[in-house]
DNA sequence: AATATGTTGTTAATAAATTAACATCTTGGT
DNA sequence: ACCAAGATGTTAATTTATTAACAACATATT
C-alpha cells in the first residue's frame, strides 16, 4: 500500500470515500474560525469539535498533503486554500439540472453550491409554465433543447431532480448526450454504463435513520 | 423493539446504519416493481438492480424480519409494508423547521416526505416577508413563538435549514424547549447534549465525491 | 542552551462491513 | 414420490475503516 505522497498529479489519490466526505465539513468549521480570527488549529480541537478521535483528522489532512507543526497545529488559511483546492471547490464546474420542482428550484437558487465548486448553468422542465423563465443566472429550457445545448456548452455533471418515474429516462437522455457524471436525487437507482459516475442523494436515507434513533434508543 | 439477540448477554445487536441507509432505496425499488404487477422478487433481482452482492441484501433484508421463500422469493407486497413498518415510515412524525430559505422552502412543499414518515406542522423564520404565510399546511410563525408552540404540540425533531452562521444558536433553542432530534442541513457542526440525537445531512459531501470521481479518474 | 511539553505523523491493533463459501430448504418436474 | 434446481440463510474470510499506541520533533520556557 503506497499512499504515501498525494501532490495532486496522476490519479493514485486513492483517498477512502468517509475521508473524502469528511472534508467539506472541516472546511466549513476552519471557514468559521477564520472568522472569528483564529489563526491556527490543533488535530485535537478539530477532533473535540466533531467529536471523533484525534488521529483521525490527522489522517484525514494527511491525505490534502497538508503539513501541521508541531505545538502549533495547522495554518487555518492554509487549511482552507488546501482543501478547498484539493475538492476542486474553486473549479466552477458546469452542471444541467432536470426537473424544475421543489427541490430543483432550490438547488438552482442555493447559491451556497457556488462557492463549493458547482455552477448550474441550464435546467431542463416539461411544464410550460416554468420554461423560458431565469433562476439566478440558470435560463429554463424545454427538453427537447437539451441536446443543442450540450453541444454548445461543455457539460460533464447532470442533476436529477425530477419526478421519481422520470428518473430512468433522464438518465438515458444525460448518457446519450455526453454527460459524464449523474447526480440523482430520487430514491430511483438508475442504470447507466459503467464509465458514468453515479452519486445518489436521498435524504430518505438520513431521515431512516433519525426515526430509528428516535424510536429505538 | 427486539430485534435479535446476539449472544445470552441480553443484549440487543442494533442494526447497522449501512443496512438502514440502504432500507429506502429498496422500498422505492418494491414500489416501482409493484406497480408493475410484479408479485415476487428474489435477493439476485434485487441485488442486479443496485448493483450489490446478493447476500448483503439478504442480510439486509433478514433484520427487518421478513422471511423469503425458496425458489420464490419474496412477496413485494410483504417487503413494501414490512419496510415502511420497520422504518416507522407511517408514523407522521411531526417536525419543526427554522430557516424558510430556498431548501427550507423546498423541504416544507416537497410532499414526498410525508409518504415517508414526516409531517412538518410548523416552520419560523426572522423574515417579516414571510412570516404568518402558509406553505401546504405549514403556517411560517417568527422564532418568539416557538416556545408556546413547543407547549402546545407534541413536536420531538427539529429542522435547521437556517444560514450556517445561525445553525447553533438555532440548536440551543431546540434544545431548550424540549427536541429530541436534530436534523442539520448546514455543514456546521453543532454542539448539542449527548441525549439529543443529531443527523447531518451535507450535500457538500456528495458534491465533493463527485468532484473527485470526476476529476481524478 | 537545555529541557519539558504538546502536537504531528506513523505503525499496530481492533472493530465493522462486505464478500465469499456453504449448507438448508422448498418448490416444480419427471 | 423422488430428484434436481434454485433460492434463502448462516458461517467464515477478506477487506476496509477506526481507534490505540508510540515515536519524532519543533517550540516555548526557564
Amino acid at each position: 500500500m503506497r499512499v504515501k505522497t498525494s501532490n495532486g498529479k496522476g490519479d493514485i489519490s486513492q483517498i477512502p470515500e468517509p475521508t473524502l466526505r469528511r472534508l467539506p465539513g472541516y472546511l466549513s468549521f476552519f471557514k468559521a474560525l477564520k472568522i472569528n480570527n483564529v489563526e491556527f488549529v490543533s488535530s485535537g480541537q478539530i477532533a473535540a469539535n466533531f467529536k471523533m478521535d484525534s488521529t483521525l483528522v490527522t489522517k484525514d489532512l494527511a491525505y490534502t498533503g497538508i503539513k501541521g507543526r508541531t505545538k502549533i497545529g495547522y495554518n487555518v488559511n492554509q487549511l482552507i486554500e488546501t482543501i478547498i483546492q484539493f475538492l476542486d471547490f474553486n473549479s466552477q464546474e458546469k452542471a444541467f439540472l432536470f426537473g424544475v420542482g421543489n427541490l430543483g428550484r432550490a438547488l438552482i437558487k442555493y447559491h451556497g453550491l457556488k462557492s463549493y465548486g458547482l455552477h448550474i448553468v441550464a435546467a431542463f422542465d416539461v411544464d410550460t409554465n416554468v420554461v423560458n423563465s431565469t433562476l439566478n443566472d440558470a435560463k429554463i429550457y424545454p427538453i427537447d433543447e437539451f441536446r443543442d445545448l450540450s453541444r454548445k456548452l461543455d457539460v460533464r455533471l447532470g442533476i436529477i431532480t425530477t419526478p421519481d418515474a422520470k428518473a430512468q429516462e433522464t438518465a438515458d437522455l444525460m448518457v446519450a448526450w455526453g454527460i459524464k457524471a449523474i447526480w440523482n436525487f430520487t430514491p430511483q437507482s438508475i442504470k447507466v454504463p459503467d464509465n458514468i459516475i453515479v452519486e445518489n442523494t436521498s435524504i430518505y436515507s438520513d431521515l431512516a435513520v433519525i426515526l430509528n434513533r428516535l424510536n429505538n434508543s
